[in-house]
DNA sequence: AGTGCAGTTGACTTT
DNA sequence: TAAAGTCAACTGCAC
C-alpha cells in the first residue's frame, strides 16, 4: 500500500452514485488532495443486454446537475468516453500516480468483471483504489445472521453533508475528453418521453412530496396501477443511480415519523403511520435483495436453486416460445390487464411492484418461458433497473428459488381486483376503449359478436389450462427436489461418515438448495409481508 | 318460536 | 407480492 501524499491527485470515479451529499468517497477524496471528479461513459456497458437508452439519458440528467455543482465550486465533472482501464492509463500518463476513489458497486456481471480489471490495473500501477460502502450491502459478508443489524448500523449515522472545502481541478486543467469520443454508443431502443427525469433536484422533490402528502395512503394504494403512480415514492430510479442515498431516505422517514409522533394521533392522516412503516421496510428490502446478488453474482445467469434447472427450456427458443415471448413483450397477449401493464411500462418506464410480479409470473407460468429473456426485456423497460433487485425478484417470481411459495397470478382476477372499472386497461389498450362493462377484463367472452374489437388479439394461451399445467409442473418439481433433499438429509444423518465424502455430500446438497434447518429457512426466506 | 336450507364468510389447506 | 379448494360457522329467510 502506498501512502496517500497530501498533494497527490485524487481521482473520484462516479458510478451509480450521482450526488454530492452523503457521498463518503467525495468527502474522503476532497480531504486528501486536489480532486478530479470523473464519469466514464463506457460503450461496453451500454452494449449489454440489460442496458437501455432511457437509463443513459436518466444518468446524463443526473450528471448535468453533478457537473453544475462542481462548476459552482470552480471545478467540473470530467466526462470521458472509453474503457475504464484505458481511461485510467491515460490519467496516469498525464498526472503520474494518483489515488482512486469510488463507492462499492453491486452491478451486473459485466461491471463486476470491469471492476476486477480496474483492480488489477491499479495493483499493477501501484494506484490505491479505495471503494467505500454506498448502502446497507455488505461486501464479503460471511454471516448472514447479523445482516439486519449491520444494515441498521449503516443507516444510523447522519447522512454526510457535502464537503465544505474542496480543490477541484479547474475546467481548463482537465484532460481533453474528445479523444475517446470516437467510440460510438450503439443503441437500438428509443428513449421514453414519458419517463421520469433524472437529477438530484428531482430526487429531493420526490422525497419531499412523498413524505408531505403523496405517500399518506402508500400502504393501501400501492397495489393498483391506478393509484400507485402517485402514492408510491417513485424514488427507485434515483436510488438506482444514486441521485439520492438509501440512508438519506431512511433519515427523512425517521424525521417524518418523529414529527408525527409529536402530534396527537387523531390529527395524523389516516394510514400515514402504517404507510411510513411499510415504506421503511421496503428500504430495508432494497438492500436485502442487492445483498443476494452481491454475495452470489451468478444469480444473474442461473437458477439460485439448481434443482429447477431444465424445468423450462434454457436453450434456443422454439418457434412457439418465440411467439409467446413476442406477444408478451409487445403487449399483445390478448389478456387486457397484462397488455395494459406492459404497454404502460413501455411508455413510462415504470409500473407498480404488484404488476411487475404479475408480468413476470405470467411469462414464467402461463407462457412457460425461462426467466432469463423476460428478465432482460424488463431490465430495459424498467427505468429503475437495479441488477441486485431485478434478478432475485425475477427468480422468485418464476418459482425457482425453492424457498418462496409459488405465486401464480390470475391476470383476470388481478384485473377485476386492481382495475375493476377497466380504467387502466382503456388508458393503455385503445382497442378496448369501446368495450363496455366487465367484458373489458375478458373480451374473448364476447365471442364473435360485433361488440368484440377486431384489432385486439385472441389470448395467446388458454388461461385455465396454461395455469393448470404450470401449477402441476412447478409443484411436481418442488416435490421432486424435496424428495431428493430428504434423501440427502437421510444420507447425511445415516450415510457414510468417511471424511471428505460427507463434506462433498453437504456441499452438493446445498447446491441443490437443501435447506433442512428451519432457522435457515427464515433466514433465507423472503416472505415479505405488508 | 324453532327448523331447514341456500348462500356467505373466514380460517385453513393444498396446489 | 397467489389462487383455489375445503369445511365449519354463521346469516337471512321461509315456513
Amino acid at each position: 500500500m502506498l501512502p496517500t501524499l497530501p498533494s497527490m491527485l485524487q481521482v473520484l470515479w462516479f458510478k451509480r452514485d450521482l450526488r454530492w451529499t452523503d457521498h463518503a468517497p467525495l468527502v474522503r477524496a476532497a480531504q486528501a488532495g486536489p480532486l478530479l471528479p470523473m464519469w466514464i461513459d463506457e460503450p461496453a456497458a451500454w452494449a449489454q443486454r440489460d442496458a437501455a437508452t432511457q437509463h443513459r439519458a436518466f444518468a446524463h440528467e443526473g450528471l448535468g446537475e453533478l457537473d453544475a455543482w462542481f462548476r459552482s465550486r470552480g471545478g467540473a465533472l470530467w466526462r470521458v468516453r472509453g474503457e475504464a482501464t484505458t481511461v485510467l492509463a491515460r490519467l496516469h500518463a498525464l498526472y503520474g500516480s494518483f489515488a482512486l476513489w469510488s463507492h462499492e458497486e453491486t452491478g451486473n456481471g459485466w461491471s463486476f468483471d470491469r471492476d476486477r480489471a480496474v483492480a488489477r490495473w491499479c495493483t499493477g500501477q501501484g494506484v490505491v483504489w479505495r471503494e467505500l460502502p454506498c448502502n446497507g450491502v455488505v461486501r464479503r459478508l460471511r454471516d448472514r445472521d447479523r445482516w439486519s443489524q449491520l444494515w441498521t448500523q449503516r443507516m444510523e449515522p447522519l447522512p454526510l453533508p457535502a464537503p465544505g472545502h474542496l480543490t477541484p481541478l479547474a475546467p481548463h486543467e482537465l484532460p481533453e475528453a474528445h479523444h475517446d469520443d470516437a467510440v460510438p454508443i450503439h443503441s437500438l431502443d428509443a428513449d421514453k418521453p414519458l419517463r421520469q427525469r433524472g437529477g438530484r433536484g428531482q430526487a429531493v422533490a420526490l422525497l419531499d412530496s412523498f413524505l408531505a402528502w403523496r405517500g399518506h395512503r402508500y400502504r393501501t394504494e400501492m397495489s393498483s396501477p391506478l393509484t400507485a403512480a402517485e402514492a408510491c415514492s417513485r424514488l427507485s430510479a434515483h436510488l438506482a443511480w444514486g441521485t439520492l442515498s438509501v440512508r438519506e431516505c431512511v433519515h427523512a422517514v425517521w424525521q417524518r415519523r418523529s414529527e408525527w409522533l409529536a402530534m396527537p394521533a387523531d390529527q395524523r392522516p389516516a394510514g400515514a403511520m402504517a404507510s411510513l412503516r411499510s415504506f421503511e421496510s421496503r428500504l430495508h428490502w432494497h438492500c436485502h435483495f442487492i445483498q443476494k446478488l452481491e454475495s452470489e453474482p451468478a444469480i444473474e445467469f442461473r437458477n439460485v436453486n439448481r434443482g429447477f434447472d431444465g424445468l423450462r427450456n434454457e436453450g434456443a427458443l422454439t418457434a412457439d416460445e418465440q411467439r409467446r415471448l413476442d406477444a408478451w413483450c409487445t403487449g399483445r397477449t390478448g389478456f387486457p390487464f397484462v397488455d395494459a401493464c406492459m404497454r404502460g411500462l413501455h411508455a413510462t418506464g415504470w409500473i407498480n411492484f404488484r404488476m411487475r410480479a404479475m408480468l413476470m409470473s405470467f411469462a414464467s407460468y402461463q407462457l412457460w418461458l425461462h426467466w432469463r429473456e423476460p428478465a432482460l426485456f424488463l431490465a430495459r423497460q424498467f427505468l429503475d433497473y437495479e441488477p441486485g433487485i431485478h434478478y432475485p425478484q425475477a427468480q422468485m417470481q418464476s418459482g425457482v428459488t425453492g424457498i418462496n411459495t409459488i405465486r401464480l397470478y390470475n391476470p383476470v382476477k388481478q384485473s377485476r381486483d386492481q382495475d375493476p372499472e377497466g380504467v387502466f386497461i382503456r388508458r393503455w389498450v385503445p382497442e378496448l376503449r369501446g368495450v363496455t362493462g366487465s367484458a373489458v377484463h375478458e373480451p374473448w367472452l364476447l365471442g364473435s359478436t360485433h361488440l368484440r374489437p377486431a384489432d385486439y388479439p385472441d389470448p395467446v394461451v388458454d388461461l385455465r389450462s396454461a395455469s393448470q399445467q404450470a401449477r402441476v409442473l412447478i409443484h411436481a418439481r418442488k416435490a421432486d427436489i424435496a424428495t431428493r433433499q430428504e434423501a440427502r438429509a437421510v444420507y447425511d444423518r445415516h450415510g457414510s461418515r468417511h471424511p471428505g465424502r460427507e463434506h462433498t455430500a453437504r456441499r452438493s446438497a446445498r447446491r441443490a438448495g437443501a435447506v433442512s434447518d428451519p432457522a435457515q429457512i427464515s433466514l433465507l426466506g423472503d416472505e415479505e409481508e405488508e
